[in-house]
DNA sequence: CACAAATATTAGTAGTTGACCATATGCGTG
DNA sequence: CACGCATATGGTCAACTACTAATATTTGTG
């Protein structure tokens, strides 16, 4: 029965996975194919090492799988089940009251890239 | 565009309310209906404090409403999504290599539990 | 093998958050 | 209004984590 507490622990952790600006928009980001670090601290706006450190934990829970490329390593999602939560997650927050009408748009508007953007 | 930015953390907020073990269990139990903060304490085995903590959290964010009958609160789910996520995570845990069988069987109860448990 | 580019890792620091104890507030009863 | 039960909140501490800068490792090139 403690099991279920290991369970919850799990969940939680995977929650805690997405439950970061920066990861989000890294994954955002390798919604339309896989790209090497660079490309992602680029396009993500992120230092080097913090770049590195997020794409190695995402890749330790699963989430995203990598292969190297001669100087580069080339990330990639593989976990099926992201833009799904994500998809979810948007449309519940933009369904709330108290969001401003911007912030809306652009929770619909990632809903929608998310929708279409990988493979 | 820097709204995409508040768009992420948004987003990333919402996960980070559910990656907390307690939090995890709160839902859960409220899962099958509405229950008193005492009921949640005893049955999710959290300390008053912590209960009243985590369910204020919750409800500030949307994810259970709450009424008052006489002396005692009481607490239930509205957002539809929860259940949703939960299960996604749960198979996309259980699906991963690294995850002892107990853990998996825990994981997939759970979903089960979820994808029945609520009205 | 020396060098440069790309990525990973380490150490230090600041900010965040959950648990705990004590206390305050709200509500029913007498 | 005094009291007890249920819930909420304030203060403090410890644990965790993201960020930065510096350094290490890996790979390709000459």
């Amino acid at each position: 029965m403690n099991e279920l507490n290991k369970v919850f622990e799990s969940v939680a952790e995977y929650f805690g996975m997405l439950a970061e600006p920066s990861r989000l928009k890294i994954l955002h980001c390798l919604c339309n194919g896989e790209l090497p670090v660079n490309e992602v601290m680029e396009k993500a706006g992120l230092a080097q090492a913090n770049a590195s450190r997020h794409l190695n934990l995402l890749y330790r829970a699963g989430v995203v799988d990598r292969r190297r490329d001669g100087a580069q390593v080339l990330y990639r999602i593989v976990d099926p089940n992201f833009a799904d939560l994500c998809r979810t997650v948007c449309v519940s927050i933009a369904s709330r009251s108290d969001v401003g009408t911007p912030r809306r748009e652009g929770l619909l508007k990632l809903e929608q890239e998310l929708g279409s953007g990988h493979d």
